[in-house]
DNA sequence: CAAGATTGATTCTTCAATCTTA
DNA sequence: TAAGATTGAAGAATCAATCTTG
């Protein structure tokens, strides 16, 4: 009689092939990516703060607590991104005129420039996270991503919300 | 003479479209849904200690370096992760006797006990993420995913070292 | 010098607590 | 009281520098 053990001592499933664990590696690529393009390029811009402020150019004057719910942000991370932000000169923060407790955020000149100048890098690293892939199944791997963070948006601490349609 | 402008100032393309960003979300996603779990099940291990708390299980005796490598941890972290699972029992951190620099880890029976016990909370965080697709679906991202990490595995800052083929 | 490990510094994430203002 | 914002604490990721040992 021949018994077989195959991983008899792991209870889980394989680590390494689980969900989660997938969507640690993803990301931490993602990140490091993004980090030699800007490295490349010459700033140092994490993929934190370049949302921040793209989000920022796009929403003129947005308080903080929206611009956190437009990027799926804790409201404390927010603090600490538009502090370095404004620290490198690429955001302004201004109490607001109709409500003393809000912070209005604004993008300055420099801080227009850099998102140009930084434009390509940025697009090169977002095509870099998928050459490994055809573009059918770069296509398809973003909408899979999509449809998941969608689903899940609500269960999840931070959720997004919804800033078009 | 009409001219439309779609996006007239967003140079870059949406952010929330970009595979970095949804990178970033679906970790976000994962961690939480991970952590909920835990909580319900009465337990505190995040995601990372688990993965290391589980690799260590599964090679007794390994020393910090190759842990790392098993699981993409850079080494700094794996030193503070390592000190919250000692904290905790449920890790023991002992000097080489052939190599008094490094430490060779061994899980605790109460670190086999828990790992024990919060299985099917892990099991079903890793459904969980993936609730949002169809079971064709999931395993799709899932062999995206993969494929994904294996092209880039090189250009991550810390890449995985194959433990098993 | 090279390798395993640790510490310090900076950034990010999340929760709890606090401060100011509505 | 509620809301915008901030601070503190703990965990994590990454790099630089250091300490010990080979």
């Amino acid at each position: 009689m021949i018994s077989i053990h195959v991983n008899a001592e792991c209870a889980v499933r394989d680590n390494l092939e689980m969900p989660g664990h997938l969507a640690r590696r993803f990301q931490q690529i993602a990140v490091s990516l993004f980090h030699a393009e800007m490295e490349a390029a010459g700033y140092d811009l994490t993929p934190v703060q370049f949302a921040a402020l793209v989000t920022i150019q796009q929403n003129p004057n947005v308080d903080q607590i929206t611009l956190a719910g437009l990027i799926a942000y804790d409201r404390t991370t927010i603090t600490g991104v538009i502090d370095r932000l404004t620290r490198k000169g690429l955001v302004v923060r201004t109490v607001s005129d109709t409500d003393r407790r809000a912070r209005t955020l604004q993008i300055t000149s420099e801080g227009v420039s850099v998102l140009r100048d930084i434009e390509p890098s940025v697009e090169a690293a977002q095509q870099a996270i998928l050459s490994g892939l055809s573009a059918a199944e770069g296509a398809e791997l973003m909408r899979l991503l999509v449809k998941t963070i969608e689903a899940l948006n609500e269960r999840s601490r931070v959720p997004l919300k919804s800033a078009r349609g």
